[in-house]
RNA sequence: GGGGGCUUAGCUCAGUGGGAGAGCACCUGCUUUGCAAGCAGGGGGUCAGGGGUUCGAAUCCCCUAGCCUCCA
C-alpha cells in the first residue's frame, strides 16, 4: 500500500521498533527494565497490568528505591475495558507499552525534547504531521512545545481534565496533567463528517469551549476536527504523564519535591504509524497470525467486513490469552482466570462464524507464539503448556455447547409453535447465565432451525436486572475498631528476632483485655500482649502463630496464640496462669520449640513441594495460598488439571530427594526488586514493604547471596521460619491432591514427626488385619478378594433360598382366598423380611389369580409394612392400592398411598399389624360401593 | 466475593413422595463375516456426603463438598 503523502519514510517492523526505542533511552542513561508479568506482583487491587508505570507504581509511591532514577521498559499491558469492542480495528485485550520514566530526576523540558526527537529523528516522522494536546492550566508544557521545540500555536491544543489529566490512581497518590503527541494520518484517513475535509477546528476555539466547560459547566460541542475527534484522522501515539502534585484523601493537591514523568506509547499503534497501515492489524504484529487464522479458514483478509471484524477477534485474543497462559494465568470461573476464558470464548465463538467447528485455537495459538518469541522467550519456553491450556479450554467450551443446545432445543420444541414468535429473553438470559450459552449462538440456532430470533432488549434488561442485584448484594462492612485498638497503644512496630533463637529478654508494652488497654492483668484472666521484641512468629505467610510462655517477675502468661492484627505490631494471645503482669514488666518470652521446628519443617516442605511442582509440572505453577500447621500443611496453586498419581509420586520423590541431599536453607533481606532480579519467587497477595527476607535452599557451596555456581533448587521471597537444611524435614509425605475450584489444586502432605506417626500407624494397621485374615501382609489383597467372592456367593445362596420359601409361602396363600362381594382377596401376615419379598409374592399371586386384591403384611425391622395391590380390571371397578394401603394402616398407627395398583404403607404398631389386614376386606367393600 | 444450576450404572442422561431406569459400553451364548451389525441372556448403583420432615425420600427442607456457569 503506497501513500504518497509519507514521503521515503522507510517502514519499521514491530521488533526494531520495541528496540530501537529501548536503546534511544539506553543512550539517554536510562536503565532498560525487563517487561514486568501481567499478573501484578504485590497488588491486590490491580487485575492485570494495565500500563507501563504499574511495576514502577511503589518507585513512584516513594515507597521503594529504584535502581536508577531513569527507567525505560517495553511492558505487556492487559486491559479488560475493551473486551467486547475488539474485532473493529481500533480496540485491543493485550498489547505492549513502550516508556521511558524519571523518578524525581528529569521533568518536562527533558520529557518533551526525548519524545520530539524519537519521534522525528529516530522514527523520522513529519515534524508537520505531529499534534500536541496539552493541560488547559498547563502553561509550562505548552510554552516548550511552542517556544522551545518549536511547533507551531495551530498544532498545539489544549484539553480539560478528562483527556489530559492523570491520577492519582486510587484515592490518593501522585497525580498531574500530562501532554499527548498525535499523529495526523491525513483529512482522508477521517470519518463521518470530517473525511477529506481539511478544515480543522482553530485550537483557541477549542480552548475557550473547554475552559467554559471546566468553569461553568457548559458541555462543549466542538463542531470541527481536532486531535481528540471521534473520526479517525488521529492517532494518539505518546502520552506523557507529569507527575506534579500529590493528592490526599481530602482531594487537596501538594506540589511534590520531585517532580516525576511516566511515558507511555502503544507499540501497536506505533507500528501502524510507521508502516503507513490504516490499523493495527495490518501490522506485522498481527500479520501473520491473521495469515494463520486465514490458512484455517480458507477465507482472505480484507474481503468482506464480517469476515475481517472475526478474523481480527480471533487473532487478537489468541495472542492475549497465548501471553496470559505464559505468565501463569489459567482459565477458572472468577478473577483473572474467568477473563482468560471470556476471551478464549469469544475467540471459539468468532471461529465458528467463520467456519471452525473443531478445535483451531491451538493452532492460533502456535502462530502466536512463532510471532512472539524472539522478544517474549518465555512464549516459547512454555509452547506446550499454552497448547495444552487452549485446548482443554476448547473442549470445555465444546461441553457447554452442547450442554446448552440440548437445553435450547428442548424449549423450542416444548414449546407449542402457537406461543412462540421470539425466544424469549428470559430463555436466552437462564441459558447464557447458568449454563454459559451465549445469546448470539441462540440467535444463530433459532434463526437457521426454527426461523426464530432472540428477544435481544428482554435479553439485555434481564442482564441489567443481574448486574442490579449483585451491586446490591456488593456492599463491605469492615470494622475498624478492633485495629484502632491496637495502634492507639502507641506501641508501635515489634521488633520479630526469632529466626535463629526462640527465647528473649524484653519487656511488656501494653497489655489488651477484652480490645481494651488495661495497666495490668491478674491469674485467669485472657489478654493480649505486646512486647518491644519478640521471639514469637505471629502467623502469616500460611504458618501458624508460635505458642509458649511469657514469664515476668511477678507472673507467667501462657501464649495460645501469636497474631499481627495491624501491620508491624505483634500480639501474643492468652492466658495469666500465674501470679500477674504490668505493662513495663522485664519478662523473658519462651516459645515452644518442639511445636514451632513442626510449624518449620512444614513451612520448608511447602517450598520443597512449590519448587517440585515447578519442575515436575511446569514454571506455570504458582502459589495461590498455604497452611503450615504443626501437623500438617497444604499448598494452594493454579494449575490445568487433576493431577496424576505418577505426577504425584513423581513430585514427592523429587521432594524427597532433595531433603536427602541436605540442602542448606539460608536467609537474607534485601529490598524487593532486588529479590525478584536475582530470581526469587514472589507472589501476588503478600503484602512486601521495602525490605523483603529471602529464602534459598541450595547446595552449600554457594553463597548466602544467591550468586551460587548452581541455580538453588528453591528461592523464594518469604517471612516465615525454617529448619537450617533440608534434612531435617525429615521426610514429606503427600497425602493427596484435590481440586479447590477451576484451575485451582490443593495438595495435602505431612513431614517429619507427623510423617513418622503414619508410617507407625498404618503399618499397625496392616498388621491388624493381617492377624484378622490370618494371611502375611503380602497375601492380603488376594485373601481379601477371596473373601469377598465368597460372601458374594453366600449373599446369592441365601437370597435364593429365601426366594423358594417366599414362593412356597405364596402357593399356600392360594388356598386361603376369600371372597368379598365376588371379588377375590388374599390378605395375610407373611414371614417375609423386606418390602421387595412381599412385592414378589404379590406380583405370583396376580399372576396366579388373574383378578384379585392383595395386602400382605409383614413386621420388617421392627415396623409393620403392608404391600397392597389391585389387577387393573379391579381397578376399573373402583378399588384403589393406594387407598386401602393408607386407610388400612391407620389402623396400625401409619398411613400410606401409592399407584391404584400397587401401593405400600407402614406404621408404629407392629402388634397392630393383623387388626390393620383385617380391615382389608371392609375397605374392598366400601371401595366397590363408592 | 455474590447469584443460578448440576451431582442417579463404566459413559451420556431420563426419572415431581410409594417397585431405581433407558441408550451406549461390558460379559456369556447364538447368528453373521460390509458401514453404529443382529438376536437372546447377564453382571454392574452409598441416587455426591451428612442431617431433617414422613409410615415411607433419588424426589421436599437444611448443611457440607465437588463440578458447571454468570456477574464483580
Amino acid at each position: 500500500m503506497i501513500n504518497p503523502t509519507h514521503g521515503s519514510r522507510k517502514p519499521m517492523d514491530g521488533d526494531s521498533i520495541r528496540s530501537s526505542f529501548i536503546r534511544f533511552f539506553e543512550e539517554r542513561e536510562h536503565l532498560h527494565m525487563p517487561s514486568a508479568s501481567l499478573i501484578p506482583a504485590g497488588d491486590p487491587t490491580l487485575l492485570f497490568t494495565s500500563a507501563g508505570m504499574v511495576p514502577f507504581k511503589p518507585f513512584f509511591m516513594g515507597e521503594q528505591t529504584p535502581p536508577r532514577r531513569r527507567l525505560t521498559s517495553c511492558q505487556k499491558s492487559f486491559r479488560t475495558t475493551d473486551i467486547d469492542e475488539v474485532g473493529d480495528h481500533k480496540h485491543l485485550t493485550f498489547f505492549e507499552m513502550l516508556g521511558n520514566f524519571s523518578i524525581g530526576d528529569y521533568f518536562k523540558q527533558d520529557a518533551v525534547a526525548f519524545a520530539w526527537d524519537l519521534c522525528t529523528g529516530l522514527f523520522g516522522l513529519e515534524p508537520e504531521r505531529m499534534y500536541v494536546t496539552v493541560h488547559l492550566d498547563d502553561d509550562q508544557a505548552y510554552d516548550i512545545w511552542h517556544k522551545e521545540i518549536g511547533i507551531p500555536p495551530e498544532r498545539i491544543y489544549r484539553y480539560g481534565n478528562s483527556d489530559n489529566w492523570w491520577g492519582p490512581a486510587g484515592l490518593e497518590g501522585p497525580t498531574g496533567p500530562c501532554s499527548e503527541l498525535h499523529y495526523d494520518g491525513g483529512a482522508e484517513k477521517g470519518i463521518g463528517q470530517h473525511r477529506d475535509t481539511d478544515e480543522m477546528m482553530p485550537p483557541d476555539e477549542l480552548t475557550a469551549l473547554l475552559r467554559r466547560e471546566a468553569d461553568e459547566g457548559i458541555p462543549a460541542d466542538p463542531g470541527g476536527c481536532h486531535p481528540n475527534c471521534d473520526c479517525e484522522r488521529f492517532v494518539e501515539l505518546w502520552n506523557l504523564v507529569f507527575m506534579q502534585f500529590y493528592q490526599d484523601l481530602d482531594g487537596v493537591r501538594t506540589p511534590l519535591p520531585a517532580p516525576s514523568v511516566d511515558t507511555g506509547m502503544g507499540l501497536e499503534r506505533a507500528a501502524a504509524v510507521l508502516q503507513n497501515k490504516p490499523n493495527v492489524y495490518e501490522t506485522d504484529l498481527f500479520r501473520p497470525i491473521i495469515d494463520a487464522v486465514c490458512r484455517l479458514t480458507g477465507r482472505e483478509y480484507g474481503a468482506d467486513a464480517e469476515t475481517d471484524y472475526a478474523l481480527r477477534v480471533v487473532a487478537e485474543h489468541a495472542r492475549a490469552a497465548s501471553v496470559l497462559i505464559s505468565d501463569g494465568v489459567v482459565p477458572s470461573n472468577s478473577e483473572r482466570g474467568y477473563v482468560l476464558r471470556r476471551i478464549i470464548r469469544r475467540a471459539i465463538r468468532y471461529g465458528r462464524q467463520l467456519g471452525l467447528d473443531g478445535p483451531f485455537m491451538t493452532e492460533v495459538a502456535s502462530a502466536v507464539i512463532d510471532r512472539f518469541a524472539a522478544a517474549y522467550p518465555a512464549l516459547d519456553e512454555n509452547r506446550d503448556f499454552i497448547r495444552r491450556v487452549v485446548g482443554i479450554e476448547e473442549e470445555r467450551f465444546a461441553e457447554t455447547f452442547e450442554r446448552g443446545n440440548n437445553i435450547l432445543r428442548n424449549i423450542l420444541t416444548t414449546t407449542p409453535p402457537e406461543d412462540l414468535q421470539l425466544i424469549s429473553g428470559n430463555d436466552a438470559f437462564v441459558l447464557y447465565d447458568t449454563y454459559g450459552f451465549p445469546p448470539e449462538l441462540v440467535d444463530e440456532i433459532g434463526r437457521r432451525e426454527y426461523g426464530l430470533s432472540v428477544d435481544m432488549d428482554g435479553f439485555n434488561a434481564e442482564m441489567e436486572a443481574k448486574r442490579e442485584r449483585d451491586r446490591a448484594g456488593h456492599q463491605v462492612t469492615g470494622s475498624m475498631e478492633i485495629v484502632t485498638a491496637y495502634e492507639n497503644l502507641g506501641a508501635g512496630n515489634t521488633a520479630f528476632d526469632g529466626y535463629y533463637q526462640t527465647s528473649i529478654e524484653s519487656r511488656i508494652l501494653g497489655i489488651l483485655r477484652d480490645g481494651e488497654a488495661v495497666g495490668q492483668a491478674t491469674r485467669g484472666q485472657q489478654v493480649e500482649i505486646v512486647l518491644a521484641e519478640t521471639c514469637f512468629y505471629a502467623e502469616g505467610g500460611g504458618q501458624v502463630g508460635d505458642t509458649g510462655i511469657i514469664t515476668g517477675p511477678n507472673g507467667r502468661v501462657q501464649v495460645e496464640d501469636t497474631q499481627s492484627p495491624v501491620a508491624g505490631l505483634i500480639v501474643h494471645r492468652g492466658k495469666v496462669v500465674e501470679g500477674d503482669i504490668a505493662l513495663g514488666d522485664a519478662v523473658t518470652g519462651q516459645v515452644e520449640a518442639e511445636r514451632r521446628l513442626d510449624a518449620s519443617r512444614n513451612h520448608s516442605g511447602t517450598h520443597l513441594l512449590h519448587a517440585a511442582l515447578r519442575s515436575i509440572l511446569g514454571p506455570h505453577v504458582r502459589q495461590a495460598g498455604s497452611l503450615c500447621d504443626t501437623g500438617r500443611l497444604r499448598f494452594d496453586f493454579n494449575h490445568v488439571g487433576a493431577m496424576t498419581s505418577d505426577e504425584q509420586l513423581a513430585v514427592q520423590s523429587l521432594a524427597n530427594g532433595k531433603i536427602r541431599e541436605n540442602l542448606a536453607v539460608t536467609a537474607h533481606e534485601t529490598t524487593y526488586a532486588d529479590a525478584v532480579r536475582e530470581g526469587a519467587l514472589a507472589f501476588f497477595g503478600d503484602r512486601y514493604g521495602d525490605v523483603v527476607r529471602v529464602v534459598r535452599m541450595a547446595d552449600s557451596d554457594s553463597d548466602a547471596n544467591g550468586h551460587g555456581q548452581a541455580d538453588p533448587f528453591s528461592f523464594e521471597v518469604c517471612g516465615g521460619t525454617h529448619v537450617h537444611a533440608t534434612g531435617q524435614v525429615g521426610t514429606l509425605v503427600v497425602l493427596g491432591e484435590s481440586s479447590i475450584g477451576g484451575g485451582m489444586r490443593r495438595i495435602e502432605a505431612i513431614t517429619g514427626r507427623a510423617a513418622e506417626e503414619l508410617v507407625v500407624q498404618q503399618s499397625a494397621t496392616l498388621q491388624a488385619i493381617s492377624q484378622k485374615l490370618q494371611a502375611p501382609v503380602h497375601e492380603l489383597e488376594a485373601r481379601l478378594d477371596a473373601y469377598m467372592a465368597d460372601t458374594d456367593a453366600l449373599r446369592r445362596r441365601l437370597a435364593d433360598t429365601e426366594r423358594v420359601g417366599l414362593r412356597a409361602e405364596a402357593e399356600s396363600l392360594l388356598g386361603r382366598v376369600r371372597d368379598v362381594d365376588g371379588v377375590k382377596l388374599v390378605a395375610s401376615v407373611t414371614s417375609a423380611n423386606n418390602v421387595e419379598s412381599m412385592r414378589e409374592m404379590g406380583d405370583y399371586l396376580k399372576q396366579k389369580l388373574d383378578s384379585v386384591v392383595i395386602a400382605l403384611g409383614a413386621v420388617i425391622d421392627g415396623s409393620p409394612m403392608i404391600v397392597t395391590m389391585v389387577t387393573p380390571d379391579l381397578v376399573g371397578r373402583g378399588l384403589h392400592a393406594g387407598n386401602i394401603a393408607r386407610d388400612s394402616a391407620k389402623l396400625m398407627g401409619g398411613g400410606g398411598g401409592g399407584r391404584p395398583e400397587t401401593a405400600q404403607a407402614g406404621g408404629r404398631q407392629p402388634d397392630r399389624l393383623g387388626a390393620a389386614l383385617d380391615a382389608v376386606s371392609g375397605l374392598v367393600r366400601d371401595g366397590l360401593k363408592g
